[in-house]
DNA sequence: AAAAGTTTATGACCAAAGTCATAATTTAAA
DNA sequence: TTTAAATTATGACTTTGGTCATAAACTTTT
């Protein structure tokens, strides 16, 4: 998001995690802001009963727990690497200041916090709908469109389990595992040799 | 939100809606800032059976529907006025010539952009727990808070319908009825004559 | 190659929220 | 002040997604 030079230039520091690794969690204050080099970040959250809930997940390129970084709150969810992953940090006051000296830099921001606002908002109104298939479409549009930026039919691969697309619907396993079948009956999802195409 | 001798400054004009009137709507595409001086706006969706779905309700003092003038996309949701209200509009180019201007400007809206991501996502892995009890309280421990700064317990006099609160939870206005009431039995709530406080 | 661990799959059952019908109570409008 | 409309309330019934148990098909590890 913000150019890597940029960032170097103000003292931001390399770091390597491995799969499954952690990289914040929900109960620190938010200190950094971060940047995907390599790999894949998954932000989520556990409720009372140990569910977990996928906020979001995040490509190289891409920035995230920014959002506590402009005020003195937590980190609203976890971050953890779903794959091995080069992320560039940067404490949360230098971000401050590489925004104050470069005002594009800092709009580019307001924009990604503004889109990814925006989607948050759509999503919670598909997501109260309560049909599973319907949730699960979202869901995957969501990803395909805003995270992978596919727009073929049936070109989306997902690498994610159905636990996964659980975890990110607020849905079970065997539900989504029932709902995807019977979506690809209707023709929106195939499946080969289970694997989900959208 | 924005000091607003600043947004007459840069050709802010003063709006006023009677209760129930639509400020915009979500097939628009975005084309200004609003910010209200009095009343309270709610922004909504239908979904595809009709049933409503409130994203936010806005009070006096703050901004909405800023998140689609960063990018080329429509609205996310319909703004409606709650009561009688009074806004000041300002044309996305001249906001955006604003926040150039004025950095401080721009830090404190990227801020409030950030506090409302901050809370859809906490609200969304909240949501995601199918107990209605458990939704009930957090959107209005939310509103509480949030919208209206309050921290006593019992302090907070709902001025929503039952049904108003179904549309915030996703539920149905019968489960909000009987939801409730087994709240109040908990101690969670207290309902005089018909009226809820949290 | 075998064993252990994951992920996908399927059926039976249950609980809980949705649906529908109907009514009481409160509020707004004529 | 009546009438009409909206809101709250309650019961009966239905649907659906969750739960639990079990197994098959893949993957990974040993």
């Amino acid at each position: 998001m913000i150019q890597e030079h940029l960032l170097y230039l103000f003292g931001a520091e390399k770091l390597f995690f491995l799969k499954g690794e952690q990289i914040f969690n929900e109960e620190q204050q938010a200190v950094s802001y971060y940047q995907i080099t390599k790999g894949e970040v998954k932000m989520n959250n556990f409720n009372d009963d140990g569910k977990e809930f996928i906020q979001g997940i995040f490509l190289k390129g891409q920035s995230f727990g920014e959002p506590p970084l402009f005020s003195e709150v937590k980190y609203p969810a976890n971050a953890e690497a779903l794959t091995d992953c080069e992320v560039l940090r940067l404490s949360k006051e230098r971000f401050l200041a590489l925004l104050k000296v470069h005002p594009e830099e800092h709009l580019k921001i307001t924009a990604a916090l503004a889109k990814r606002l925006y989607y948050k908002a759509i999503m919670a109104s598909e997501l109260s709908s309560q049909e599973p298939e319907h949730r699960i479409l979202r869901v995957l549009d969501y990803l395909k469109d805003h995270v992978h930026n596919l727009k073929e039919p049936f070109s989306f691969e997902l690498d994610l389990t159905r636990q996964q697309i659980a975890d990110l619907t607020g849905l079970r396993v065997e539900t989504v595992i029932r709902a995807t079948k019977s979506l690809e009956k209707k023709g929106e999802l195939k499946i080969k040799n289970r694997k989900l195409y959208r």
